[in-house]
DNA sequence: TTGAAAGCGCTAACAG
DNA sequence: CTGTTAGCGCTTTCAA
């Protein structure tokens, strides 16, 4: 038997095969043709190694070869599946490419995302995705700037250098936008989710945009909210609807939020989709067999994923910045029951398509 | 300015500070009282370090001091709410105890499962969180005599030495099926999961076993699946209420497995709870927002994580081997609207109270 | 075809 | 109080 053994050590192998160490590293790594090891001893040494259960220590190998095999991945919550999924693609493309992946979670908190990124960076990490809580981005900048090549997912930054995979916000925001205006809303109340993040603000001004481009002014538009909760989401459509009696639609930013209006809705005696259209942003997994299946748009998250694994995989494998700073994922529409049909009295309005729409640019390839 | 640089070395730092990397090295590891480091000359250090933007490298320091710091954690799937639930709980406990998280994801492969785990073990992690794939265990009994820790989540192995934290599945499944006695069930189809895993064997013969009490003939109690997916859900369901349309009730192992039982349902023209009681084993989030609120069995994911953690961090941190085998986590019984009223024509029949469920241990503490 | 030796960056005995 | 020395386990010139 030959259970493998941590503690064996290439030393060992070597000694135990009556060759040097070096020799027995040549034989191990194939580089036994290119070394130009005898085929006999090669076999040997192997042969030992299988024996000792010899197995490689990494730790040592990283040190020495100046290359990790690590790569850092930051998220604000794993548990949440949005990111459980992004992990999970970035972790499989770097399977592939035989690296590793770190996983650290910030807790939505962004001095604990300083830490771990600095923490990551220690462990020489050869590169970050990093879904950033999104308030600050120098640490994120800094490490890109010191060699350890970063790409921020979800959340980004308005300006700095890093590239930035993100579905397309204003491109959903404006098409479920849209979509109420089709049925003849034209007050729509907005339960955003935390202000001062890019998705929000990016969803919040296309909205309004959308909203200005049929002439609603942007005090005719109501917005409460200070995260993706669904507290914030409760309480916000909460205070809207006793505010504004006359929202004739609510756009949740999020699902949970979406859920919070829903009870919200429900406690202020407002039924779904009768007296009040919902509709929002991300889609929620098997959506059909809810009471009121929602209105949404739905962002390709393994996509998302997948883009964040292949600009860093582009990036490490050549050495070459990336081609670009943003990469958008197009997101999907999703009309169901929850924006109920056309408001009585509406005169019927066709959808102008979007100049936006046809922009959204896919990830390369 | 002094922007973090990741290739300034101690000896750099002691060079600049014309002292020797030792003195560097006790200077910065606050071992400066310790090993009587004149209070100027940590400053000098310290103050150099700063400037120069030293950063450790802990793959380094982890070669030399032979800890790495790391802790495997291997699931099935990251993108699994559940999964992803337990690997927050895992890495949250690993950080607080310094160490960092080395995340792998098996894709429900046994052989991608062996092999990440020898990878794992290459880089020496300290320790190792599974939730095997569940159908061999040799390469985790081997870690673990070769001085990896092992601890199992979820899924685990029959017999074997490995400390495993798994839900109440028996108490959860006999608890499901007591529910449908109670209201008159006596055919019950069981759409069960993936065959041959612990907690589908365990859900399924305490199942058997609670109906067996009540006089039901094994061979009355119709069995279909073969994985915990909506698919496998769908398919044998559909099959169990085509070849026994005398079922009246469904017994779900997921809930994949019921939302897939649901479709089948209803394209079989049987509407669930009028036509077909239907439970299943795991909550799904949002459930009150259903079309048809499931009844189920909870299970605690964050305290089977929170217990994973706690029974590496006492093996890591005490060096001993851990008090019990198995840690069971109770589950939480949630009776909504899809299990529906009492049959007509049923005698009604009063909970008999579990013996099991005074068992379900907690975790320690 | 193989070995000796140097060194990756750090820590820790052991001497001063 | 601080420097010297010896590694941790591995890869990789450079010689032989």
């Amino acid at each position: 038997m030959s259970a493998s053994n941590l503690t064996v050590t290439l030393g060992d192998v070597a000694a135990a095969a009556g060759v040097s160490v070096s020799t027995a590293s040549r034989a191990l790594n194939g580089n036994a043709k290119a070394c130009r090891i005898s085929a006999t001893t090669a076999d040997r040494v192997r042969e030992h190694a299988r024996r000792l259960g010899f197995r490689p220590n990494l730790l040592a190998r990283s040190l020495q070869s100046r290359r990790s095999g690590l790569l850092g991945v930051v998220v604000p919550d794993v548990a949440n599946p949005f990111f459980a999924a992004i992990a999970k693609e970035v972790t499989r493309g770097a399977e592939e490419a035989g690296r590793s992946v770190l996983l650290a979670d910030s807790g939505e908190c962004n001095e604990r995302e300083v830490t771990l990124v600095a923490e990551l960076q220690a462990r020489r990490v050869e590169g970050l995705v990093v879904c950033p809580v999104g308030v600050d981005s120098t640490h994120l900048e800094a490490a890109n700037a010191a060699g350890t090549p970063v790409v921020v997912v979800d959340r980004g930054f308005r300006d700095g250098s890093l590239p930035t995979v993100t579905s397309d916000h204003r491109g959903g925001a404006e098409r479920l936008i849209e979509h109420l205006l089709e049925l003849g809303h034209r007050t729509i109340g907005i339960v955003q989710g935390r202000p001062g993040t890019l998705p929000n603000d990016d969803r919040l001004r296309a909205a309004r945009d959308a909203l200005a481009a049929v002439g609603v002014s942007i005090d005719d538009v109501p917005v409460a909210g200070n995260g993706f909760t669904e507290r914030s989401g409760y309480e916000s459509a909460a205070r809207l609807l006793a505010d504004r009696p006359d929202v004739t639609a609510l756009f949740a930013f999020s699902t949970p939020n979406a859920f919070g209006a829903l009870r919200a809705a429900a406690e202020a005696g407002r039924s779904v989709p009768n007296d009040l259209a919902l509709v929002c942003f991300d889609d929620v997994p098997h959506g059909e067999f809810l009471r009121v299946p929602l209105t949404a748009v739905a962002q390709d998250v393994r996509r998302l994923g997948q883009t964040a694994a292949e600009v860093m995989a582009e990036r490490l494998e050549t050495g070459r910045p990336p081609r670009r700073r943003r990469y958008t994922v197009p997101v999907r529409f999703i009309a169901r029951a929850s924006s109920g049909g056309p408001l009585p009295g509406a005169e019927p309005r066709s959808r102008r398509r979007s100049s936006r729409e046809s922009l959204a640019a896919g990830a390369p390839r």
